[in-house]
DNA sequence: CAGCCATGTTGACATTTCTTTAACTTATGA
DNA sequence: TCATAAGTTAAAGAAATGTCAACATGGCTG
């Protein structure tokens, strides 16, 4: 979960911002002035700040600067035009990155996502977060989105890299299906439970050696799911 | 006392560059467009090239390319956003060092003399790059921007280039449509993502023995692709 | 200006995955 | 032990996703 202040006055803007922010899992805080966006920035840690270079109350700019006094918070500028971006560019002003209006929420969030990345890639604990998972033969690399058993390729679904993914990373607790369907399905989906069944067994039937007694992925009776803890 | 090259549009960026780089105790030359500026780095011995990625002309990235086939001056690219990094980083272009705007003066400095003390201190050979990966029958040579099956030379396309160098050079690892896009496209492109599914194709024509079955690069349904890690 | 080439778009078709159904097996407790 | 609730498995139609050829476009070059 990333924490993400957006400092612009434009309701509209503000509104957008917010939605591409919430689908890379972000929690967003608004600021619809530029004194206020400071006092937040400064206050708060925040993963990621958008920040409007036009604002009443503080310029951008000048926010982007006075920031840079205390705080090295990843930035990207939101601009209007051309002219700002070259404002944005020529000055030191310590900004990551800077997107035009009007902009694609793709182009957004892939520009989000990538200085949020770098940001913690450059983070001192990054090294802490561990992206592959091995449990005996069995190994899930998250960054390749790749499964081996004893060093050879699973392929996996989608909906069973998800499982194997889940249950993986939190070795021990059973989820229910219901939970497994909030999670992975999402919760609009309006099928039966019975669903997670089937992709269990799938998911099984391309990593246990014994489908009669899985040595990964456990069945908690009368709840649901649960990956081994006795690996 | 060094000589060094800009290659940058820019004129007050041009200027910032030349004034870091006497401070350096440099001399500089400056090139405003791409072709001039290879012709430049062809032509004379520099001690070091700065490179800006976006440029009239020539684009930095094949300029930069295309110098290594005669030459090795040590060159730090020049990046006005995370999305030029990251095809910085992810193509082997055969860069030394990079740097992002806006930058800081001691930034610029500091990695400028780091680059000339090590293309100094090492051997002229000593900074051999190896940039040749073979997989089977397939050889794709970055330096020489060559890509050949059995030893006879295949014709790929820019972006059909791109993409197999990527992915050929993270082995295994899946990347999504979207994430194809954003690192050979660039963020801003606004089409489908149906046009990497065309342009994999023609790759895969052209090095495909078997098109039903692929052996280089590999389709991760419902995800997107990869080269393959049982080679 | 004509023709070529790289690129992007479209749509028909193929393949894989997902969901549901149904028959079968196992665990649990009265 | 037997009934029942819960879980497994296989199979089939539906939905999603991928393939691939054909066409459209637009830049570049002779």
């Amino acid at each position: 979960m990333n924490n993400i202040l957006i400092i612009e006055d434009d309701k509209d803007i503000s509104r957008l911002l917010e939605i591409a922010m919430k689908d890379l899992d972000g929690s967003t805080t608004v600021a619809h002035n530029g004194l206020l966006g400071l006092d937040l920035a400064q206050e708060a840690d925040y993963d990621l700040i958008l920040l409007d270079v036009k604002l009443p109350g503080m310029n951008g700019v000048e926010l982007c600067r006075e920031l840079r006094k205390s705080k090295q918070t990843p930035v990207i500028m939101v601009t209007a035009n051309s002219e700002e971006i070259d404002k944005v560019l020529g000055l030191e002003i310590g900004a990551d990155d800077y997107i035009t209006k009007p902009f694609s929420m793709r182009e957004l969030k892939a520009r989000a996502k990538a200085v949020l990345r770098r940001a913690q890639q450059s983070a001192p604990d990054a090294r802490f977060r561990e992206s592959v998972i091995k449990a005996k033969e069995l190994e899930i690399d998250m960054n390749k989105r790749r499964v081996t058993l004893d060093g050879s390729n699973v392929e996996l679904s989608p909906k069973e890299y998800e499982l194997i993914c889940l249950l993986a990373q939190n070795v021990g607790r059973s989820y229910s299906r219901a939970e497994l369907l909030d999670t992975i399905w999402g919760y609009n989906f309006e099928g039966y439970e019975h669903t997670v069944n089937s992709h269990i067994n799938r998911l099984r039937s391309k990593i246990e050696p014994d489908m009669a007694n899985p040595k990964f992925v456990l069945t908690t009776w009368g709840v649901g799911y649960r990956f081994n803890e006795d690996l």
